[in-house]
DNA sequence: AGGTGAATTGCATTATGAGCAACTCGATCT
DNA sequence: AGATCGAGTTGCTCATAATGCAATTCACCT
C-alpha cells in the first residue's frame, strides 16, 4: 500500500489542498490536468480513502484528508530541506525560488537586484511574480513574499526589511506656479493627487516632531487612482502634491524632480507606521535559498534603507 | 532537483543504508541489485552528492549520506504512519507486519497464535521470521523482534511481555530409574543435560523460597548442545535432567511427560531474572498494526502468562 | 438557455523501471 | 599465489506506467 505512492502524488496531492484546485495544481506543476486528476486518484486508492471532496465546481478536503494534508506538507518540507541540505553540502545554495512582491516595491527594488543575486548563486533560478493583491505563500507554493503594511496571518513568518517613511512633495513647476504649503492645514488650498485603494481613499496623517500621534489632515484634488504610478506620473508632470513611501519616489526626490514639502512634519499614509517585510512558511526559513536571498536583499537595503539615505 | 527524487530510491536508500548492502537491500524489497544500483545513482544524481562509499565488500555512508540517511529515515517513518492512519480511518489496521521471534518461542508462542490474530485482523499480511542471532530491527527492516533475556540497544523501545521463569525436570522414566533428587546440590549425583550456546555452558542456578540472590550449583551429563530442542527430545526419552524455561515445556509438564523436580527451589538458567519482551523501533509504537499485534499477543499471553498457568 | 471552466475518461505515444545476463573488482579460500 | 565467490555496475530487451491530447460530463454563471 505504502509502497505504492508516489511522491508526485504526493507533491500534487499538497499543492491541490493548498490551491483547492485541481487545474490550478496542475498550472504550478506544469502538468495537465489530467495526470493531476490520475495521480490524486492513485493516492486515494492507494490509501484506501477519499482525501478529497469533488464538488466539480471547488474541491474540499475531506476530513482524513486535512490530517493528511497537514501532515504530508510538514514531511515534504523537511524533505525537502534535508535533500537541499543534502545537496547544498560543500557547495552553494540552488533551486528554484519563488518570490512574490508588490508591483511597484517589486519593480524599484526586488527586480534591480536579482541579477547580482544570481550572479553571486548562479545555481539558484528565480520565478518573480508581482502583485498587489495578498498572496498566501502556502496556497500559491512560493517561498518568499514581500508585502508592505500590514501583517495578519501567524502561521507565517515574517522578517522586517525596513520601516516605511512618507514624504509629502510635488514638482518644482508645480511649487513655483502654486506655492509651497506652509503646514499641513494649508494643504487644503492645493491640489493634491490622492490614492484610493481597496480599502477606500487614503488618508493623509501628520505629526510634528516629536509628536505621537499621527493626525488626519484633510486633502482634496482633482485626480485620484488606485494606482500609485499614475499619481507620480501627474505629480511628475506637476498637477499637483503627493504623499508617497520614500521607496518609491527616492529616485525623483533624489534627482530634484519632485520637491519634499512640509519637511518639519512628519507624514503617514497610515495611522501607525508600517514596514515592508518579508513573509514565508516557517519551514522555508531553514531553506537556504531563501536564507541567502533575504540576506542579500537586507544587505543591500541596508539600515536605514539606501532610498532614505 | 528534489522533484527528481523518488519514494522509492529514497527507501533503497534507507535500507541500503541499514543494512550496508546494496544486495541485502535488493533482496528485502524483492528486487533485482541492479535496480537498487540503478536508483541509489539516481538519487546521488540528483542530489549531486555522494551518498555511500562503495568498498565493493562492503557500503559506507558518506558524512552528507549519514545525515541524509538519519533524516530521510525520519521523514519515511513519519510519512508511513500518516498513510497508515489515513488509510486505516473508520477501517482496520492494514498492511504488512514483519516479525521476528527466537525459533524455539516463535514456534511454540507466535506462530499458533498467528492464525487468530490474522482472522481477527484480515487486512494484515504476516511476515515471521524466526532466528536465535539478536536482530536489530532497523537493520532488517522488521517491525517487530521478540527476544528472551538481555536487552542492550537503547535507541528501540521494549514492551515487556512475561517474565521467564525456569523448572528443573526429567521424564517419569529416568527418575523412577535414579531417584528424584532431593537438594540442587543432588544433582550433581545425575546425568544433567546442559544447554551450550555462544556465551559457554549455562550455569544451574538456585535460591530457596524466599533469598535473594542465586547459587550456581554443579551440574553434569553426558549430552551438551547449542539446540534446546535436541535436549528437551533426549530428556523426553528419559536420558537425563534438564533446566529449561517454562515457556518451552509447559505442554510437557501438563501431559506429565516431564515432572518437575526441587519445586522447593526457585532455579534459573541467569544470575538475576529475566523477562521476554518485544522490542521495535521508536516510530513503529505508533503504528497501528504493530500496536494491534502487540496488544493481541500480550493479551493472549496472559498476566502470569499461560504457560505458567 | 447557452457558455465557460473544471474534472474525469479514453486512447495513442513515450518514457521509465524491471529483469536478465555479462562484466569488473576485491576478498577469502585452498 | 591462484582460484573462486560474492557484490556492484552496465548494457540490453520488454512490459508497465505516465504523459499529453481530445472528448465528455457537469455545475455554475451570464
Amino acid at each position: 500500500m505504502s509502497n505504492s505512492i508516489s511522491l508526485v502524488a504526493l507533491r500534487l496531492f499538497v499543492r491541490v489542498a493548498a490551491t483547492g484546485s485541481f487545474a490550478g495544481a496542475a498550472r504550478q506543476q506544469g502538468l495537465p490536468a489530467s495526470s493531476v486528476s490520475r495521480h490524486i486518484a492513485a493516492l486515494e486508492k492507494a490509501l484506501g480513502q477519499r482525501l478529497l471532496y469533488r464538488h466539480t465546481r471547488a474541491v474540499r478536503l475531506t476530513e482524513v484528508g486535512e490530517r493528511y494534508y497537514q501532515q504530508v506538507r510538514e514531511i515534504l518540507d523537511t524533505l525537502d530541506i534535508a535533500s537541499e541540505q543534502a545537496a547544498g553540502t560543500a557547495s552553494q545554495p540552488q533551486g528554484l525560488l519563488r518570490i512574490n512582491a508588490p508591483v511597484a516595491f517589486g519593480r524599484r527594488h526586488i527586480a534591480p537586484r536579482l541579477a547580482s543575486f544570481q550572479a553571486r548563486y548562479p545555481r539558484i533560478e528565480t520565478e518573480l511574480t508581482l502583485s498587489d493583491a495578498f498572496i498566501d505563500p502556502v496556497q500559491e507554493g512560493v517561498d518568499v513574499v514581500v508585502r508592505v503594511g500590514a501583517l495578519n496571518d501567524s502561521s507565517l513568518v515574517a522578517r522586517r526589511l525596513a520601516e516605511q517613511h512618507f514624504v509629502v512633495c510635488a514638482a518644482p513647476d508645480y511649487l513655483a506656479q502654486w506655492g509651497i504649503p506652509a503646514t499641513p492645514e494649508s494643504l487644503v488650498e492645493h491640489n493634491c493627487l490622492i490614492y484610493k485603494g481597496t480599502r477606500g481613499v487614503q488618508q493623509w496623517y501628520f505629526r510634528s516632531e516629536g509628536a505621537r500621534r499621527y493626525q488626519v489632515r484633510e486633502v482634496r484634488g482633482n485626480l485620484r487612482s488606485n494606482n500609485a504610478e499614475s499619481l507620480l506620473e501627474a505629480a511628475l508632470q506637476g498637477q499637483g502634491i503627493v504623499l508617497f513611501p520614500t521607496w518609491l519616489i527616492h529616485a525623483e526626490l533624489k534627482a530634484g524632480r519632485l520637491i519634499p514639502v512640509l519637511s518639519d512634519w512628519e507624514a503617514s499614509g497610515e495611522p501607525a507606521p508600517q514596514g515592508i517585510h518579508a513573509i514565508f512558511p516557517e519551514n522555508r526559513l531553514r531553506s537556504s535559498k531563501v536564507a541567502a536571498f533575504l540576506e542579500d536583499l537586507q544587505a543591500t537595503i541596508g539600515e536605514p534603507p539606501y532610498w532614505d539615505a
